[in-house]
Formats: structure tokens, sequence, C-alpha cells
DNA sequence: CGATCAGTTGACGCGCATCAAGAGGCGTGG
DNA sequence: CCACGCCTCTTGATGCGCGTCAACTGATCG
């Protein structure tokens, strides 16, 4: 982890180009700036936060996927969410004193950081960059919801199938995947098991299974959907290919 | 579902009252009270808001408890939170379109309205309840990281250990239950089993077996703990028993 | 060139789902 | 006022989905 001299200007932050993500106009990104206290490089398997740490800092992510999870007392491991490019991170530790889990990169990845203390005045400056936060608050909160029901009502067969075009789904949105379903992105087949509540063995089983159903070609290091409308309806997850999300 | 012409006052809202709930300041209060449209009552096993459909309010929960819950096509269902006095009510369908869950009551209600479309201008309009607004959803999503780690993690004795603890920890914060950590509220088991992923009859069986082991005392209609700290250990669960949480 | 780590596959068993049926409470209508 | 239906809780029997233990492969790396 590394603070870079050079940081991006907000007005040619890469993720303004997004189709999918909204673009802020000339005074949101002149306040924006003024808020943001540099970018921070994280290398593979580096942390951003760590669990039960106090951190000063609120990120967006401008590039690269992470993981944020939780361990128990026992080893366990649950992972809660992944986070991609436009992603904000650290708003529950922002209220609740120390985080309740950990932040990792499962590649190369490039923040924005924004520091905790003025985010008050922050959200009161900017009525629309308030509204944004909400709305990114509300929608982690709706994907989560997504997550409950995939661990609390699937099997492990829908649970596969389910988190793979969820996982396209989010990176088309942010722009880090083609329109062809397919997701290049390191993801080991223990992170998928302590993502979905199943062992790795399972996980592993099930995998070979739906390669060889051809429903979803979930390789190491690749996940190619051929039949994204037939995954979905497998799954019963439904896309919505028009939401335009905000960011930072 | 009626609407009451008499609306208690803000300045003499119950919530007010309760020790664990940050109380509002005058100037607070009177912005509120500008805000609020009305109230609402519910009867047991009555609709706030039903899945598919968009609302065109957001609704703070003045009295009883509901349960928030999807329902796939094939009918399994899941119940992704529970919802105490004090909790905000559809912030996510205020952003995305209509909501992809319903929200009901476990007992008679009485709701706090808003309207969905003047939400942009409150938030605008009064920075220190934006905060608390985007506090609120930051701590949504922190109950939920909690219920995904339960349902991916955890054994059906834990997950009901968890959320009995769980139940008891939010009632008593919301004024609802006493010290005693007892609990009244009638949850059906099918209810139980449908939050915790669990098959009704396993659940039936696991409440008998904590129920003989002494851990969790859950009969029909009623909650009661005896061991607090030895349940809170055997679920992994921590309780902040300082936290006071914002409302509206 | 041993060590470590991701992926793979087999054998076995347990936790939990499923099917089935009965008991008790409560409201409703004949 | 009792009979009936419905719902919740309960308990038994059976079996499958998935966890666990174990071993082997191939890749990467110091």
């Amino acid at each position: 982890m590394n603070r870079r001299a050079q940081a991006v200007a907000c007005r040619n932050c890469p993720l303004q180009k997004q189709p999918r993500l909204r673009t802020l106009d000339e005074r949101q990104i002149d306040y924006l700036q003024d808020f943001k206290r540099g970018e921070m490089s994280v290398e593979r398997e580096g942390m951003v936060i760590e669990q039960g740490q106090f951190g000063p800092h609120l990120y967006t992510v401008l590039e690269g996927v992470l993981i944020r999870y939780r361990t128990l007392d026992d080893g366990r491991r649950q992972i809660v969410n992944f986070v991609f490019p436009g992603d904000l991170i650290g708003l529950q530790s922002a209220f609740e004193g120390p985080a309740n889990h950990a932040v990792e990169a499962l590649v190369e990845a490039r923040l924005c950081m924004f520091e905790r203390k003025s985010f008050p005045e922050f959200i009161g400056q900017h009525p629309r960059l308030a509204y944004d936060i909400v709305w990114l608050a509300a929608a982690e909160e709706t994907q989560l919801e997504e997550h409950l029901v995939a661990l609390g009502q699937r099997t492990a067969k829908e649970r596969l199938v389910y988190l793979a075009v969820w996982l396209v789904d989010r990176a088309q949105i942010s722009g880090i995947s083609d329109k062809g379903n397919t997701l290049t992105l390191p993801i080991t087949q223990s992170q998928v098991a302590d993502m979905l509540g199943l062992s790795l063995v399972h996980t592993n089983r099930t995998l070979r299974a739906l390669l060889d159903s051809g429903l979803v070609e979930w390789r190491p290091g690749e996940i190619h959907i051929p039949d994204m409308d037939a995954a979905c309806e497998f799954a019963q997850y439904e896309r919505d290919t028009e939401l335009e999300r905000p960011f930072i």
C-alpha cells in the first residue's frame, strides 16, 4: 500500500467515462476535488481495511476489484460482498466505530481517498452528493439483500449461477467486462465457497457440474456465461440493464 | 391500513423518549414536522409495502414490529430483516424503482409517513438529518451483514441463538423490551425458518433442543434469554450496549 | 527442487430437508 | 353449542445434499 504523488484530477476521473456510471457536473467535480485527499494503490491481496481497526478514510474504487469479508473467532470466514469500481468503501465504519469487516484487493487496485472526519461537513455542503451517498448506501443494501436470499433459499447450484451472473453484471456496469459475458478475474474457489456458505470441495464439484451442463463456464481466473438469459432465469436473478449508478 | 386524522406532533413523538434513540433539537423537529405527511396504522399481518409495487411513501416505525421479506417465483421466501420502532422503511425503493421486497406487520403497528418525492429536497435542506439518514442506511447494511454471516457460516443451533439474541437486543434499543431479556412478540416458527434458511421441522427441533439445554427459551410468542452473555458468546454476537441510534 | 497453494477427485457420514401424521387452539358457521 | 376447518406446533421415519477427511495433481516460486 503506497500513496502516489500524482493523483488523477477529478475532472479526468476514469469513472466519468463509464456509460453506466452517472457523470457529475462541473460544480460537483470541483467540490469533490476539494474533498479528495489523494490516491492509494494496493497490490493483489493487499488490505485496504483490517477487521477491528478504525481507519481515518473513506475510499472510492477507481480501478480493480476487492472483497469485503468478516472472519469469526474460530476462523470461519464470510465474504460479504465484492467491491467494484465506483463503489464507496468504509461507510459503516464512518459511523459505528471500528470496522467489523476487512477489505482486500483481488487484483491490483487504485483507490480515491477521502477523510472520514470531513464527511459530515461534506454531506452538509453538497446536497446532491449527499443524495448520491444515500443512493449508494441503499444500493449496497439491496445487494446484500440479494446475497441473503441466495444463501437462505437457494441450492448450491443455484447459488453458483447466481454469483456468476451477478459478478458479470456488476463488472459490466463498472466497465471492466465487455458484452461477451466474460469476466477475467482471479477468484479462488475457496473464496467462492466463503461467499456462498459452501465447502470448498462441494463448490468445486458443483462448478464442474455446471461446466458440464454448459450453463456457466467458471474456469480458474475466468467466468463465462454462454447464455445470459438462461442463467438469469435459472438463478431467478433480475438484471436491470438500464439503471445508472451514481458514484463518489 | 387506514389514515388517522390525529397524528402525533413530532415534538411529542414517543420515540424521543427512548434513551437509546438520539433525540433531535427544536429546529430539526420543526423541519421534520413539515416533512411529515401523516400517520398510518396497520393491523397484525397487514402489508405496508407489497413486493413489486412502487409506493409513494417512506415510513418511520413509531410502534410495532414488522418483517421485510422477498418471495421467489416458486414460493420460497426469505425474510431479510425485522423492522423495529425508529427504523426507516422504503429507502431502497426510493431510488431503484419498485420495491423488490414486501413489508408486513407482526403486530399492530403505527407508522409515520413521508413523501418520497420530497425526499431529495429534504436531504438538501437539512444536513444533519441527511447525515442521520446515511447513518441509518449504514446501520441497516451492517445488520444485513450480520445476517449474512449467520446464514453463510453458522449451524442451525447457532443461527437460532444468534437470532434470539439479536431480536432481544434490538427490542431493548427501541424500548419494547425490558432488561429482563424477554421479548413478547408473536413470531411463528415458520417465519423463523424463513429468516434463517432452515426448514420448519428442523427449526422446531432445534428450538426444542435449545430449550432443553437452557441457552435460549423460545416459546411460542415469547423469547427469553436466561444468560445473555453465554448466549452472545455461543453465537459469537457482539452487542454494543452504548451506541445511540438516530432516527427519522 | 522441496515447499506451498489452487484445483481435483474419491469415500464416507452427518446435518438438515422432506414426507407424513397427529395434537391442540381458535374462529366460523350450521 | 358443537362440528368443522385451518393454522401452529410437534414428533417420527427416511433420505439426500452437502460437509469432512484424505490423497493426488500441476503450477508457481524462492
